[in-house]
DNA sequence: CGAATTATTGACCAAGCGTTAAATTAGTAC
DNA sequence: GTACTAATTTAACGCTTGGTCAATAATTCG
């Protein structure tokens, strides 16, 4: 076997793409290290082309060879199911829920502030690609974190929501109480949608920032649904003939 | 070659799954037929499992070989190409830009009209996979489509959006009014991610059904677009400190 | 410095992919 | 029936995939 280890300096090359340390010649990362570059850049490549993503490419991305993978994670469904709790469970932010429970702050402020560190967390390519990824496949995340959306959330909204126009009751919601709630919430995710799904920042083609109006738009979404949430509700649902 | 055609009845019943037509022995078909037992077994075969899926299943699917499906579309590409304007380009009615221009009607109608007539052919569970699979690889129909929208429907809402607000310009869309038009596009869109990729028909975790509810969930939130258009877009954009 | 540890690699496998070409067989016309 | 056409299948190629395992070499520790 002639091989004398090919060419280092094509495999660093590669690799410093993905390495934010400067030290572009090292190896035998601590596996510690090595366990959370591959967790970053599996989340990354992910992302970008899907769960179905080959794991030879991952690592030619990350600058080591797709076995060294096994070394860390004894398959591919394990390392995917790493990025998802990584990802998605540990970003729950239990603070969210003291904010919306908080008796002080009126509704508007409550929703408006909760939606925009909300937005921080979910509007995001990652974020926003491998969670659709996963609803177009097993599902794996998406009903996970929709249970706890379902647990955590949406009652606390449903409740400001009822707060906000003089309702106490704590009867089960409604099904046009949820879809005019999840409207709202669709509309914020539906942001992430058009700008990595779509590509499309729609509103501005040229600048493709937005980031600066972003805080703007949403409270522009979350006072629509509030100014909304009295007339819809008590409107009668008589059927438009179309 | 001892082959003596291994066992019909067993590809025949793979067929019928997919053969609408009664004689489930019958092979051979037309080319028009196969060609269109094709396309139709494409669209939902691809809407099922990415445009990844495999030719092969695709072709069991249909209860024939994958290599026939290289007589009627000379690469797997061609075949999603011929998916793609089968379903998208050509399901655009003209008549919805009649409906919108239409000088009697007020606004109200004419966006419930328009929305749920919209509804009834992109709300379906094909349309959305396929869209967002695209979405997520090359987007070269989401693209397309995006196009089509600014072309034909984006102009027409903001427009209507204005005479509702008693505004005459022909000004070119702000980042605000764009956002808002595409919080209502996006929340009726949401529906069918909601249904079709999360599996989550949220308002009613039994009844999946809400296919009567739908005319008045989408009358819901036009109007409630409409309600909350003058209010937030006189709003003054004071950033509020978060 | 030398030995032990272990991070990392190269070669390999079986299965599955899109695609091509030749063989077969169903339908049709005489 | 026989011959012709073309729809359909069988067979096969080249390539890629997720996964395995023995060999190699960087690091650590005495």
């Amino acid at each position: 076997m002639p091989s004398i280890r090919k060419n280092p300096a094509k495999a660093s090359a590669v690799a410093s793409v993905a390495n934010t340390t400067a030290d572009a010649t090292r190896r035998r990362l601590t596996p510690a290290d090595r366990e959370r570059q591959i967790v970053e850049g599996a989340v990354a490549f992910f992302s970008e082309h899907g769960l179905d993503g080959q794991l030879r490419d991952l690592a030619r991305q990350l600058g080591i060879t797709h076995t060294l993978l096994y070394h860390y994670f004894p398959t591919k469904q394990a390392l995917i199911e790493r990025v998802y709790t990584e990802m998605f469970e540990g970003r729950w932010k239990p603070e969210w829920e003291a904010l919306l429970d908080d008796k002080q702050l009126d509704v508007e402020t409550k929703l408006t502030r909760f939606y925009n560190d909300y937005a921080k967390v979910i509007l995001q390519p990652d974020w926003v690609r491998i969670f659709l990824f996963s609803g177009l496949s097993d599902r794996y995340i998406t009903d996970r974190y929709f249970a706890l959306l379902r647990e955590k959330l949406f009652p606390r909204l449903v409740r400001e929501t009822r707060k906000y126009r003089g309702i106490v009751s704590r009867s089960k919601p409604t099904g046009r109480e949820l879809e005019l709630l999840l409207g709202l919430h669709g509309n914020i995710f539906y942001m992430g949608i058009r700008r990595w799904i779509y590509g499309q920042a729609v509103h501005d083609v040229q600048s493709v920032v937005m980031v600066d109006d972003v805080e703007d738009y949403i409270h522009d979404k979350v006072l629509a649904y509030l100014l909304s949430v009295n007339p819809v509700l008590d409107r009668k649902p008589t059927k438009m003939k179309v």
